[in-house]
DNA sequence: AAAAGCCCCTGGATGC
DNA sequence: TGCATCCAGGGGCTTT
């Protein structure tokens, strides 16, 4: 579920009302996908500090270490002083003097992981490779153009990649090449400069105008404070196969790209 | 270095 | 109603 908007949609949900906090305890369901990395009661009695995000990751700083949690395809948060008893899918739980923090994530490819810094092992791996932050000053449009140059792959599976750009996940891949017009299949290092400058700024655009839409809610996905996105009922192409342009009434088609579905407009996506 | 495939896991929708 | 198949917001790892 969770692409970037969605992520952050996340982490404002909480983000405040959780600082300050102190860790009581915390509670592990069945395994994510990495262990924790440390014990449980090395957790209790620390202090959030904060909350921040690199791409798909939240990062809880704590006062020693940080806890990077991700949410994988089907995880959400949920903050509340007091939450209703755990179901089936809650594995990890973050009990603290201001409400109790919990990843709900049926397919458990999410991770919740304790490091002691960002330059810690497994953190410095995970983190290490991410590309650039669209919604930052840091999105250069230049780094921009000089990575796709590099890749012969097909531009959706450039921007999926995430190490040139983070955050651009399936959805959003398909909503922003559409905004630019760009067929999906494109080879990355063909595209045109003028191309390349009107995919930066879409990819900004929708990400920028999917957050102020709370994300999107394709199965399950909510804030921390339990409210679902609204993104998915204005998408231009995503898993609207078959059904008319928005634009140009041309039937939108999808195609598979690397085992993921992809959805253009034949019409406004020139080759 | 880049690209392509496989795999992790559960549940919902669809088809027979 | 039951069972098999396919598909789903991700991404690390292994192999070409």
């Amino acid at each position: 579920m969770p692409e970037l908007p969605e992520v952050e949609v996340t982490r404002l949900s909480f983000a405040s009302h959780i600082t300050g906090a102190k860790i009581i305890a915390v509670r592990i369901g069945k395994a994510l996908r990495w262990p924790l990395g440390c014990t449980l009661d090395q957790l209790a009695g620390r202090g959030v500090a904060g909350v921040r995000r690199r791409g798909k990751y939240l990062l809880i700083d704590l006062d020693h270490g940080l806890l990077l949690v991700h949410l994988g395809m089907s995880g959400s948060l949920s903050f509340a002083p007091h939450l209703p008893a755990a179901g089936k899918h809650d594995h990890f739980e973050l009990v603290t003097t201001l409400g109790t923090l919990r990843l709900n994530d049926p397919r458990r490819f999410g991770a919740v992981v304790y490091a002691d810094s960002e330059s810690a092992e497994l953190a410095h791996k995970l983190l290490g490779k991410l590309g650039m932050e669209p919604l930052s000053e840091n999105f250069d449009v230049d780094r921009f153009r000089a990575g796709l140059k590099r890749r012969k792959t097909a531009i959706k599976q450039v921007l999926l990649a995430g190490d040139l750009v983070v955050g651009v996940g399936n959805i959003y891949a398909s909503e922003a090449l559409f905004l630019a017009g760009i067929r999906p299949t494109l080879s990355a290092a063909r595209l045109s400069q003028a191309r390349i400058a009107k995919l930066h700024t879409a990819i900004r655009e929708v990400l920028a105008r999917a957050v102020a839409k709370g994300g999107s809610t394709l199965r399950n996905f909510s804030s921390a404070n339990g409210e679902a996105g609204h993104f998915q009922t204005e998408t231009m192409v995503y898993a609207r196969q078959g059904q008319a342009c928005r634009v140009c009434a041309t039937p939108i088609k999808s195609l598979r790209q690397g085992q993921r579905s992809t959805f253009y407009c034949p019409h406004c996506q020139k080759a």
